[in-house]
DNA sequence: ACCTGAACACCGTTCAAGT
DNA sequence: ACCTGAACACCGTTCAAGT
């Protein structure tokens, strides 16, 4: 704490194996690290990055930096930096647990979508990252599941093809726009968006006076009470 | 065409007016620009290049040399890069026409709502956006205009909170999801996404036997259908 | 096998200066 | 008012070289 130096060994200037044998460093040389860099811990570095820093201030070399490493490491391990979205992405997705196969399809979806949501809003960039092809195991596995009650509630077919759309998309949509509001994290930025909603009542008659600008209701209860309705829809009673 | 030659004014080589009198340019200099540059150009530039190059290979210095001005040029009339895309989106958002304040709830909603797709899968790279705060101005009209055909359908209060959101998440779930596939240029990529699957048949049981890889229906016609039935639920008969 | 260092070819943006 | 040119402080990524 007292020591503001870097941990890394400090180049001497000029230096190049050169230095007198009896100033060089003697002892058992320093480990080359303390802890290996795996894709595991660079997966999970990033995510922490991403938190802090938020969507798009991501870069290679901030995290190698948090890895104590150099930037080019990280390409020993990963091909490049939109990989390494995609993995973070999947890995968030996994934080959801999938329920037990054979739980019943309304209570299984129920928990799968909520627990899918919020995994995603505690980590308010990943929503961001939905417009990348979503095909890691994890949320194939979760996409799976929904499909497998589905079918157990007597979909097949189109209406099955349609259900898993229409689902994915409820729970894609209300994240991404949630997470948007989440992340916008200027404390008045809500006042100014009502304020402008408000100064133009001419032309939003409806959102004006609809509750639309008051945030009556809280993001959750609305996607719960919503998600009970969709669900009402597509299971057969 | 059979001259290569930038068109802009060469620059002489360690000219800075001090070039002899008689060999200067004469006759009238040339006008600094055919067009002049306005926030609208830049838009319709800005989309023209974002359809052309793709999401994230969008650059300030390329869109210049569309415009055939500086990079630097742009930001006397937008403050950011990210500025100029919640412009493009909000643009390509005024694409879908706003039907009539008197429209049938049900059919205003359906105008809407599959216009406001079809615009964006246009732009398959707008749904990308989407996770930044949507609130220009064709937006905001749109919105209202659907806030207000579920007014008049007879919804309030959290009903209609609800059902504004669960329409919204609906159409912006299936826009993103279309787009990301539309956006795969990769000929071979679906095929890889269903080798990959069933490949892993005994992880996706269902997936990889309901028609999921299959792609049997379009896009289109899933989006109508789940419409549909999302309007039913939502709109009391 | 795994990591460093130097380097390449870019970025977005600022700012003084020109017209 | 509107645009250019030069410059700043970055980027992602490649590649030879070290251990």
């Amino acid at each position: 704490m007292s020591d503001e130096q870097p941990r890394t060994r400090t180049k001497q200037a000029g230096a190049g194996g050169s230095e007198v044998l009896w100033l060089r460093d003697t002892g058992p040389r320093p480990p080359r690290r303390n802890t290996p860099l795996t894709l595991e811990r660079i997966i999970t570095a990033a995510i922490a990055e991403l938190d802090a820093a938020g969507a798009e201030r991501l870069t290679m070399r901030k995290l190698a930096e948090r890895l104590e490493v150099t930037s080019t490491a990280l390409y020993w391990h990963v091909a490049t930096k939109e990989d390494l979205l995609d993995l973070a992405l999947d890995h968030v997705v996994g934080e959801v647990p999938v329920p037990a196969p054979d739980s019943q399809p309304r209570a299984g979806l129920r928990t799968v979508l909520t627990g899918w949501r919020a995994a995603m809003l505690a980590h308010p960039w990943s929503p961001g990252l939905l417009g990348r092809p979503m095909l890691g195991p994890n949320v194939l596995a979760r996409t799976e599941f929904i499909q497998a009650m589905l079918v157990r509630a007597g979909l097949s077919g189109v209406d099955l093809a349609a259900a898993t759309r229409t689902l994915a998309g409820f729970v894609i949509g209300a994240s991404m726009a949630d997470a948007t509001w989440r992340r916008l994290d200027d404390p008045g930025a809500i006042a100014k968006v009502r304020a402008h909603i408000l100064d133009a009542a001419e032309l939003y008659p409806t959102l004006s006076t609809s509750g639309f600008v008051d945030a009556a209701w809280s993001d959750d209860d609305l996607f719960v009470l919503g998600l009970e309705r969709v669900l009402d829809l597509l299971l057969p009673a």
